[in-house]
DNA sequence: CAGGGGTGTTCCAATGAGTGGCACAATTCG
DNA sequence: CGAATTGTGCCACTCATTGGAACACCCCTG
């Protein structure tokens, strides 16, 4: 009897905008536009409910739909997202002096801010023709790993630390991995010179100086740093000019 | 006893989606954060469910919430807007092209597509120091009354394009408005020469130059216009610079 | 320091929006 | 031309959603 029970289970009474957050979240740098039922599988959504709820992002504008039927993220998103002030909020009043350290280095120049234990890239300007693009706009990198990272982990609360260094600590192109040891006397480093310096070997060997941000009462809102090919010039030499640049934000901020 | 009836109408039954797409979009560019009553009276949604909501939000990312109790628009929707095509999908391409545009010219430089029946704008560079800024990134502007809403205009389905001409075609700085024939003629001079020329007298006069931007199949994606001083140059001399690197940036969307 | 207006917050009964399995149409594929 | 996969419509069941009322707080101001 109960096998055959038609059941209609409308079970487990799942938060609904979680569903269509998990949806808009199924869409990924490599898969920009998204069939219904590639959205409905990665997101774990029915299908039938995955189509109700897509249609009405569609509605919203949070999604668009092409010809094909596939789903795309919409403008609307970008609309709200310009508002977000640690996202372009921020960016409004750097970009130009990102641009000032783009044009004086020729390198890449990358903007995050930290977001729970890891990195958001909230902006990049890139070496025309340089090395391959190691993330992405919006994209999210490790604390621990990166130029920016450190910088904001070293002036992170302690115990996020803390979280950080009980998790993974590993270095992705290079197949090893840092001790928490390590790691906290290169976050002493990075407050005493107030700039961190990461390189990384793999697909060509880079150097990253990052200095940070602060925001009115002095804490860290984010960080800059110049992406340079090892090579080319003495990391050392950027320090100057990647200090001066945040500092000169951080006023900026404080006057805006 | 209908009249002590408690009523508790749970009623009116719209759609949840939508009252958290009312709750995000009661921000704008003046009011980045929002206390818990602005966002209920603004997206007209009662303070307890607003509350509920705007919970539901800061859960997924959508929102952040200050110590302060008030709300923002949070980093994750950074982060999933980054993946629409048309918009950083798009600016990821062109951002190296409107740099070249950008220091070549020294000017204000402006990506936009079109949504509906208006211009958003993708991304912007500024000429340091110059002129205020007349748009924010994300920010939306009517096709009628700018160089690349003029542009986009032009090449829209003809549809859209008398449902433009039966909307309002006041010029917002002056206060004048077009006639349907003015801008007629003006749809079919910037089809002709391929770039559309606008001018505001207003806050200080100024003058942009746009260019379409194709996609694979030749239709008309976006436009980039630059925006100079009238004074400063005759813009007609930025003509081809504009046609040459839109015409760059159609080749590497196709290759890309 | 009682009082008034302003927050954000919790509570709760009533109900309709959301649910998802199933069946169907239109493709594409082998 | 079946077989598989797509997007879609249907609909009875029910639980998440609903919003008014009451509460706990600040801030002011009189």
């Amino acid at each position: 009897m109960a096998a055959a029970q038609r059941a209609h289970r409308p079970p487990v009474g799942e938060p609904v905008l979680d569903r269509a957050f998990r949806l808009l979240a199924s869409f990924g740098p490599a898969d920009r536009s998204l069939s219904l039922t590639s959205m409905s599988v990665r997101s774990d959504v029915p299908k039938s409910s995955a189509l109700r709820i897509a249609r009405q992002l569609v509605a919203c504008g949070a999604l668009e739909r092409l010809e094909d039927g596939d789903f795309v993220v919409g403008l609307r998103l970008l609309e709200i997202a310009s508002l977000a002030p640690r996202g372009h909020g921020l960016r409004e009043t750097a970009l130009p002096y990102m641009e000032d350290l783009h044009v004086a280095t020729g390198q890449h120049v990358l903007l995050a801010v930290r977001d729970g234990s890891e990195a958001v890239l909230v902006e990049r300007l890139s070496a025309r023709g340089a090395a391959r693009v190691l993330y992405r706009v919006g994209g999210r990198m490790p604390l621990h790993a990166t130029g920016v990272g450190l910088c904001l982990l070293a002036h992170a609360p302690s115990s996020l630390q803390d979280h950080v260094m009980a998790g993974d600590l590993s270095l992705h192109p290079e197949n090893r991995s840092l001790t928490p040891n390590q790691l906290r006397t290169t976050l002493a480093a990075v407050r005493r010179d107030g700039v961190a310096v990461a390189s990384r070997p793999d697909p060509s060997p880079m150097t990253s100086v990052a200095a940070p941000i602060l925001g009115p009462r002095d804490e860290v809102i984010a960080a800059i740093s110049v992406v340079t090919p090892s090579a080319d010039v003495d990391p050392i030499a950027l320090r100057p000019a990647v200090t001066a640049v945040c500092r000169a934000i951080s006023r900026a901020m404080r006057a805006g």
